[in-house]
DNA sequence: ACATATTTTTAGACAAGTCTAAAAATATGT
DNA sequence: ACATATTTTTAGACTTGTCTAAAAATATGT
């Protein structure tokens, strides 16, 4: 009658295993859909073949929704590993930007592994060490312990119109080239952004930085900067 | 007649491997013979089967001199990398210690993980940051990044005469209940140690520690602490 | 020196994660 | 509606790292 345990079998989750669920993660904040096989392929760079094989993987531990030739959501199951990923791997970022001293270009790879290290003591203790830090280098929001995200207010500058201005906060593309280039028009998070002018023939954008200097980015360019607009 | 390249081919090396080479490295620290397939199957915790299979790899790797029945010996570039590894985890075993708040017992299991991150910056960085330390949280002496390694001067407690003294610099065994008991007996690494009493019936230690408590160590405990001796 | 015990290697199997090539299902255009 | 293009899945193979069971080599004791 009794000996009624209740088996919390905590299920093992490979590294791999991991970074599948976050690709499908960032593929699903751009859409309610659900996430085909190719676009995952393209995201963590395999073969199609090989995203079959590991959605099934998946579909099995129950970490995500699969219908055969349908595509995949995640599971809550898979949403949770999946934000606790992304959190690991925000604040590895500050960390290597605030205290050994990286650039914000240099911070993903090396948190690309460290995120994959499982100790919850660690990542708390790396929280508090960091007095818990809201965003990440990139503007990106960090979500809290119990996978609660910071929602963000903000438009990309593309969005916005002539004499409106506000505080730059956040990229969506992080690749290095692009960073570097910010670094050389000086545009870190935190300066102030004034749209001056927005030329019709090529939809690039005239910005005043920090009231001070004045610079033309391109349309591309406008449309990877995020803005906290301030109503003044 | 040109075109001699010193194909400086970087050759990859897996997390499995890495842990090979540092058993290997352990092991060859107590003794200049090759080590045996047994010795590192129950180190690394394997079938000594699947360690011939490894045996095998690292060898056709050059990372070890391998003659089949007749054990192993770390080839030059085993070395290097075997010394880095352990510079990796001494230095990560330092930060959880020092800046995250992890106990001494608590350490060795994360950096076990941390030790695998590839990064030459993440490393050197994280040495500055800590401020070079030459010991780790077990007393063990840290690489350089060059693979020097500060040779101690040490004795172990059942090696002293009464009224021999010094202070406690490390320790011999690693494991958590060890560690945890050390702590209770007030045996932290820096105490100031004085032999009162050498028991002939079972070699037990009576120590005064800090010029104020005086406990009665076990022949196996004493066996497991380093002094430095002071000529006082 | 030789029988016995121990250690090491081989043989064969398995799981995870990857690939290419081919087949099957779905989507698209006229 | 149907031919064509695209996407997805299957089939079969490979690598890494592991295992057990059995065979081969080495070590040991009298
Ligand atoms: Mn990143
Ligand atoms: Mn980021
Ligand atoms: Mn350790
Ligand atoms: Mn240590």
């Amino acid at each position: 009658m009794c000996n009624n345990f209740s088996k919390t079998v905590k299920i093992m989750i490979s590294q791999t295993e991991e970074n599948y669920l976050k690709a499908i993660f960032k593929l699903s904040e751009a859409t309610q859909k659900p996430i085909n096989t190719n676009a995952i392929s393209v995201e963590m760079n395999t073969a199609a073949a090989s995203v079959t094989d590991m959605i099934k993987r998946l579909s099995d531990k129950e970490l995500i929704h699969y219908e055969k030739y349908k595509g995949v959501k995640l599971s809550q199951k898979g949403k949770t590993i999946a934000t606790d990923l992304v959190r690991r791997h925000r604040l590895w970022e500050v960390f290597l930007l605030e205290k050994l001293g990286f650039a914000w270009d240099e911070v993903h790879d090396v948190a690309e592994e460290l995120e994959h290290i499982k100790s919850d003591k660690l990542i708390d203790s790396l929280d508090s060490f960091l007095d818990f830090p809201k965003f990440d280098p990139h503007g990106d929001p960090i979500p809290d312990s119990d996978g609660n995200i910071q929602s963000r207010q903000q438009t990309l500058i593309s969005k916005l119109e002539v004499d409106e201005c506000g505080v730059l906060v956040g990229v969506y593309e992080h690749s290095k080239v692009f960073l570097q280039y910010l670094d050389k028009l000086g545009l870190n998070l935190g300066v102030n952004i004034k749209v001056l002018e927005k030329v019709d023939y090529d939809q690039s954008v005239k910005v005043l930085i920090n009231e001070t200097k004045e610079e033309i980015i391109s349309k591309k360019v406008s449309q990877n900067l995020f803005i906290k607009t301030t109503t003044s």
